[in-house]
RNA sequence: GGAGCAUUCGUCUAGUGGUUAGGACGCUGGCCUCUCACGCCGGUAACAGGGGUUCGACUCCCCUAUGCUCUACCA
């Protein structure tokens, strides 16, 4: 490794996804990594045995994956700092407790749940009381011996103050008489967060620690056991948090939060990391589409925003149709025919016409289904405006196009519109009424792409039927 | 309750003592056009409130309000 690497890290709890609000905070280090040739790295921060879910890291890693994020060291990506997951690291946290309990920095705490409770309840807006700090050798000897169950916690000094220098948000103050002595190893052996990340960050040699807000208040902690262990801490970056419409923090009772449900609803990947990258970052221009690779040389720390912003996905569908119009046919057919019915009569070819109908019409990829469904019913159900919009002259004009249609050998869209123009000179009924009516007979929508292509790929056959069904229908209430 | 952080159009944001407070999404008017959509042109809309400092505050300071975060043997 190289003096001055710099080396960022997202360290995920394996809670089953990848929370759109954990994306744009891997994709910060990403980004801060990569445009210094530094390293980013994944961790797993999995030493809560309560909350294991099955297959949630290899869903986080997919989803990293699929985003574009590329991990350099990590869980099952090789690194020389590893493992990479802190359940396999255990010993090193006891090693180091062990120390800080010999240099008077942490002590032993033999307070049952029930009594931390009692405290609680009885003064619930202070923390723990400190019961056992000041436990005499003797006492601790006889209670080990007794072999009741105790944690370590942090011996957090009784007067003074700690100054975080913040990257985003300058300088922080936290008096000491706010922090808590925290529990930096649970009676199952395993490390709380707050013992884990700051002995990985220093062994893995992480730089910047850029993460969530949520983490702001506890770093005094951080800081004072980088201090315990005469470590030179990272640089901090603390990101402001996704909010809801309502601007609480963005969950999952409103809306969708995992970077799975977004890809299936059809966002493109380039377009969901645009969007999050610009939810609290601007590069101070009044450009805003960006590839991943100007992120990389544009991105910067320094002008990441200090205030919470709003998950607006009307503003991500905008993007996303940006992103959709910008594919060649062939890039769109590909993400398409994802959501195209798996069975179907129709060609590789005629399909590929469908989708260009509607690279222009849609936003999210999702969409596909209700547009191409003129397509895949045999007769497409009418909406109450279509139907109403059925008049005699509606069927006139169907009447003589259907008239004219039966007797042609040949069937293309140009043949088609020549039959049209044919069918103005005979009826005299033009333009919006004309091709509204053309609208209904073919497809049974009043709006659409275009009708002619639309034909086209019907062929004769299917559209002499449909129009034939419209007559059958409604010529006898007109 | 306490501590910390935050506060520019409805939303994402630019701004760093002197600007007609800019852009984008949304909404909306028009153009294009067989419709819808795309695209293009235009419009709408903001400095949370109150005190200071200053010749001059969106920009600096203080107070208040509001929101958020933390306050677990969860991360």
């Amino acid at each position: 490794m190289k003096l001055n690497e710099i080396r960022t890290r997202f360290a995920p709890s394996p809670t089953g996804y990848l929370h759109v609000g954990g994306l744009r905070t891997a994709l910060y280090n990403y980004l801060y990594a990569r445009q210094n040739n530094g390293k980013f790295i994944l961790r797993i921060e999995d030493t809560d045995q309560n909350r294991k879910v099955d297959k949630a890291v290899e869903n986080l890693i997919e989803s990293l994956r699929w985003a574009g994020l590329e991990i350099d060291e990590g869980p099952g990506f090789g690194g020389a700092f590893g493992p990479y997951i802190q359940s396999e690291r255990t010993e090193l946290y006891r090693q180091h407790v062990t120390k800080l309990l010999e240099k008077g920095d942490a002590y032993r705490c033999f307070c049952t749940p029930e009594r931390l409770a009692k405290v609680k309840e009885q003064n619930p807006n202070s923390g723990y009381d400190r019961h056992c700090r000041y436990l005499s050798d003797q006492e601790i000897k006889d209670k080990m011996d007794a072999g009741e169950a105790f944690v370590i916690r942090q011996k957090i000094p009784e007067n003074g103050e700690i100054k975080l220098y913040d990257i985003v948000r300058g300088e922080v103050v936290f008096p000491f008489s706010e922090v808590d002595d925290q529990v930096l190893l649970k009676s199952d052996g395993f490390p709380t967060y707050h013992l884990a990340n700051v002995i990985d960050d220093h062994y893995m040699q992480i730089s910047h620690v850029i993460r969530g807000e949520e983490w702001l208040m506890s770093t005094p902690k951080h800081l004072l056991l980088y201090e315990s262990f005469a470590w030179k801490a990272p640089k901090f970056a603390h990101l402001s948090l996704l909010l809801n419409s309502d601007k609480s923090k963005l969950s999952k009772r409103q809306g969708d939060v995992s970077v799975e449900d977004y890809r299936s609803k059809g966002y493109l990947k380039e377009a969901l990391v645009n969007f999050l990258a610009l939810l609290g970052w601007n590069p101070g221009t009044n450009e805003e589409i960006f590839s991943m690779d100007q992120l990389m040389k544009k991105f910067s720390l320094k002008k990441v925003s200090k205030s919470g912003s709003i998950f607006d996905t009307k503003k991500l569908d905008w993007m996303n149709g940006q992103y959709i119009r910008a594919l060649s046919p062939e890039e769109f057919y590909a993400l398409a025919i994802e959501y195209f019915p798996k069975e179907t009569p129709w060609s590789e070819t005629d399909r590929m016409k469908m989708f260009s109908l509607y690279q222009q019409r849609i936003s999210r990829l999702d969409e596909i289904p209700e547009k191409v469904a003129i397509f895949t019913h045999e007769f497409p159900p009418m909406d109450n405006d279509t139907v109403r919009a059925i008049d005699v002259n509606v069927l006139t004009v169907l009447k003589v196009l259907r008239d004219l249609l039966v007797k042609e050998a040949d069937f293309d869209q140009k043949i088609f519109v020549e039959k049209i123009q044919e069918v103005q000179k005979i009826t005299g009924i033009k333009g919006k009424e004309l091709w509204t009516a053309v609208r209904i007979g073919v497809a049974g929508q009043i709006h659409g792409a275009e009708i002619n292509i639309i034909a086209e790929i019907l062929g004769q056959q299917a559209c002499l039927k449909r129009i034939e069904k419209v007559l059958h229908d409604f010529a006898g209430n007109n």
